[in-house]
DNA sequence: GTGCACAAACTTTTT
DNA sequence: GTTTGTGCAC
């Protein structure tokens, strides 16, 4: 499909731009000078700069309506590019909102991802594709490059899936071919890696599949090399506009840059200040560079706060004020009063945890001076996913409604992602990598031999696994009770894919079918594990969400894009989240616990990524303060229990940095209190106790300064890494956390053996290992 | 070929 | 503390 007639044709513009110009525009009424300026600019490069709650959505949103109202583009010929689905779908809601009609006219509002697959589809012959290619999840992705390992015959110990997965995927987020990785990183010990990447490519190809980061590479590439389709493009997307566009990575610049290369018409928005996502590709260079790559590029600042408190405003403030490199902002807010920032520390992450659930009973009541808070106006973020178990467990036992918002998402469950491969093969029997999920799932009695059979034979024939499947069963190859169950299913797949046609039957009615007849419901129900009937429960879901879908086509053609699912209950929950999912929402009461050096920010950020690292968490603090409306309450804890190990950790350095006097220190009773005995009628001394002058208090500000001299710390892990690599001789004693004391026999790269007093002699990993000195306590 | 037991590795963050 | 992978017995 080449013709942009029939593209225009397909995509049916249903408002007219013409009509609608006639209206009046009170959308721009309602906007702030700034929030206009950045609207009304509408030809050439802008580049809007909105902090925090300064209403970004709403002036992007207005500038599209303006776009529409003044008739310089089209519906469908307006690229609005955002990250998430919700993103998109909200922005769609907004736009049919202002405009006061539906806005199925968009065609390009979108993710990247799911733009892309629209583009690719309609060129996926320039790509090697089949316009019905697949997209593959991260868990067929794995076992693609696990196959791909030992077909190599590589020690598979060294190149694990998951780890060649993410260089993969750092290649791909650069734009880069196997071809084009660059000698630096090709270098003596990736050069397998490229090669295995390559491989991994030409196997894409083959299944007709792509992964995520294809969609974005394939598309950059087919631009780059065709440059009729580039300029097709150039001359249909009048005006690009995309969202958070410090979280793009170079893939994606790249991708925006070659579709905005001619017209310039170009308007991002974004906050430097909120770039979370360096860790897998963004590159908050590329809104820095801004005005550098389009040269005459106008900036507008949105600065003006319509969601917090100045004291909220002036914490956030000052802690990323912190950071070098930004293109500065200042929020500033109309509103006054409010509660200061609130601190407290804890003796441990389970007092904690327990303080923040009595605090949350007491905001319920109004209990602490304040208005009352709705249990869904309160939100605990936390850095790293494991913090909220504490925050659950204390929940459920005071009974206190939670939801934690992230988790697995439902699409990425087993039961589905099963379920799903059946549906695949269903619908397309050469759905290699579909056979392979289930051809044992239920038991079959079909296990590793039976299955290299199967592909052995596919492999002679040229053919796919499951004609490879009748094949062998054909000549004989697979007997027994194994043999009998693969003819059943066999024989099952093309009976279901016949009744694909069938008009009588639904395709929810086949979906059920399928998942009953192939034996999978079954083998849930006879499941005693306490999650099989919440298996059971989202199968019925999966089924039921078939019916917003013409067929089942339709229903995987979508699905593969959206992976999220908002669980919409009703009752009001206290939200639990990490930092990162947080971001882009807001809530009257934010928690904000955890706040401990190592853990937040974390250690094996500073490790890896050194003083970008530690920026990176800083704007995460930033992002984290700024989702509080009217209170925000930080806490840290001396102990905490990692990996079922206690740990003590120092208050985090950011903590440091919140402006004294926008924070109230709530003092606690234990370490941090008045550091002495508690006496009677601490409560009272609590009250007006200051952990700015408290001992512990002014050790940490000894020890941050010692600190501040060589920031970034030498990585910790490295260091113990190196050492207990290098330091471990024969015959010495050492310490493991299991096994306890003993003495070093052998020593074999990483591993040590290591004849242990009570537990016998064992092979351990060295980095489990400390010198006999160094132990803890 | 399946199921159990034990040991190792693991914990950021995810479109 | 939890999951995942491996080795062993049935």
């Amino acid at each position: 499909m080449s013709s942009f007639d029939e593209m225009d044709a397909f995509e049916g513009a249903s408002l007219s731009a013409r009509a609608m110009a006639a209206r009046p525009s009170p959308y721009l009424d309602d906007l702030n000078p700034a929030q206009r300026a950045a609207v009304e600019r509408l030809d050439g490069p802008v580049l809007m700069l909105a902090g925090a709650g300064t209403g970004k959505t709403k002036a992007l949103t207005a500038r599209i309506v303006h776009l529409l109202m003044t008739g310089k583009a089209r519906p469908n010929e307006i690229l609005a590019v955002t990250f998430t689905n919700k993103a998109a779908r909200e922005m769609k809601a907004r736009v049919g909102r202002m405009l006061g009609q539906p806005a199925e006219g968009m065609p390009w509002l979108g993710t990247f991802h799911a733009i892309c697959v629209k583009l690719l589809r309609r060129h996926a012959e320039l790509a090697g594709l089949k316009s019905n290619f697949t997209i593959l999840d991260t868990d067929d992705q794995l076992r693609l490059l696990k196959q791909l390992v030992q077909a190599a015959g590589i020690d598979d110990k060294r190149w694990p899936a998951r780890m060649l997965a993410g260089i993969i995927d750092g290649w791909k987020n650069r734009a880069l071919t196997p071809d084009r990785v660059p000698a630096a990183d090709a270098g003596a010990y990736n050069r397998k890696g490229v090669d295995l990447y390559a491989q991994y490519q030409t196997r894409l190809r083959e299944l007709n599949a792509v992964d995520f980061g294809d969609l974005l590479l394939h598309m950059v590439t087919i631009f780059q090399t065709h440059q009729d389709v580039l300029e097709q493009y150039q001359r249909w997307f009048r005006y690009v506009l995309v969202d958070e566009y410090q979280d793009t990575n170079v893939a994606q610049y790249m991708w925006l840059r070659l579709l905005a290369g001619a017209h310039r018409n170009i308007c991002c928005v974004g906050d430097d200040d909120q770039s979370i996502y360096g860790w897998r590709g963004a590159e908050v260079g590329n809104i820095l560079r801004f005005e550098k790559d389009f040269p005459g590029a106008h900036v507008v600042r949105l600065e003006q706060n319509y969601r917090s408190t100045p004291h909220i405003l002036a914490a956030a403030s000052n802690v990323i004020r912190g950071n070098e490199g930004r293109l500065g902002k200042e929020l500033w807010t109309d509103a006054e009063g409010g509660e200061k920032v609130r601190l407290i520390g804890h003796w441990d992450g389970e007092e904690e945890a327990r303080w923040i659930g009595e605090e949350i009973d007491a905001m319920q009541g109004g209990t602490r001076g304040m208005r009352s808070f709705h249990l869904d106006e309160i939100a605990i973020l936390v850095r790293a996913s494991h913090q909220m178990r504490a925050f659950e467990d204390r929940f459920l036992t005071i009974g206190l409604p939670y939801r934690v918002i992230g988790g697995p998402r439902f699409y990425e469950r087993m039961e589905i992602r099963d379920a799903m491969a059946y549906f695949r093969l269903v619908v397309s029997p050469a759905d290699d990598l579909a056979f392979e999920r289930i051809v044992n799932t239920p038991k079959r009695g079909l296990g590793d031999k039976a299955q290299q059979t199967i592909q052995i034979t596919a492999r002679a024939h040229g053919v796919s696994l499951v004609e490879g499947a009748r094949l062998a069963l054909e000549q004989g190859l697979i007997k027994g009770k194994g043999g009998a169950a693969l003819g059943q299913l066999v024989g099952d797949l093309a009976r279901w894919g016949r009744m694909v046609e069938d008009a009588d039957l639904s395709h929810m009615e086949l979906a059920e079918i399928v998942l009953d007849e192939s034996g999978y419901t079954a083998h849930w129900q006879n499941d005693k594990t306490p999650e099989a009937p919440g298996r059971l429960e989202n199968l019925k879901e999966l089924v039921k969400a078939l019916e917003g879908f013409e067929n089942l086509q339709g229903f995987l053609e979508h699905v593969s894009l959206i992976m999220d699912n908002e669980s919409q209950d009703a009752e009001r929950k206290v939200s639990i989240m990490t930092l990162h999912a947080a971001k882009g929402l807001e809530f009257p009461a934010v928690f904000l616990p955890g706040w401990e050096d190592g853990l937040f920010p974390s250690q094996r950020s500073m490790d890896e990524s050194g003083l970008k690292g530690l920026e990176e968490e800083r704007r995460l603090a930033y992002v984290g303060i700024t989702r509080a409306e009217e209170l925000c309450t930080i806490s840290f804890a001396a102990n905490r229990r990692v990996f079922g190990q206690w740990q003590n950790a120092m208050p985090s350095r950011f903590i440091d940095e919140l402006p004294e006097d926008h924070v109230e220190v709530l003092t606690p009773p234990g370490l941090y209190g008045g550091g002495g005995m508690p006496a009677p009628g601490i409560e009272s001394r609590a009250a007006e106790a200051n952990v700015y002058n408290s001992p512990g208090w002014k050790r940490l500000q000894a020890r941050q300064g010692q600190r501040g001299m060589s920031q970034p710390r030498e990585s910790r892990n490295t260091v113990i890494d190196m050492e207990a690599v290098a330091s471990f001789t024969i015959g010495e004693r050492v310490f493991h956390q299991k096994f306890g004391y003993g003495a070093v026999i052998e020593i074999e790269g990483d591993k040590v053996e290591v004849a242990f007093d009570k537990a016998g002699t064992k092979k351990v990993v060295a980095r489990f290992l400390s010198a006999k000195d160094d132990v803890p306590f």
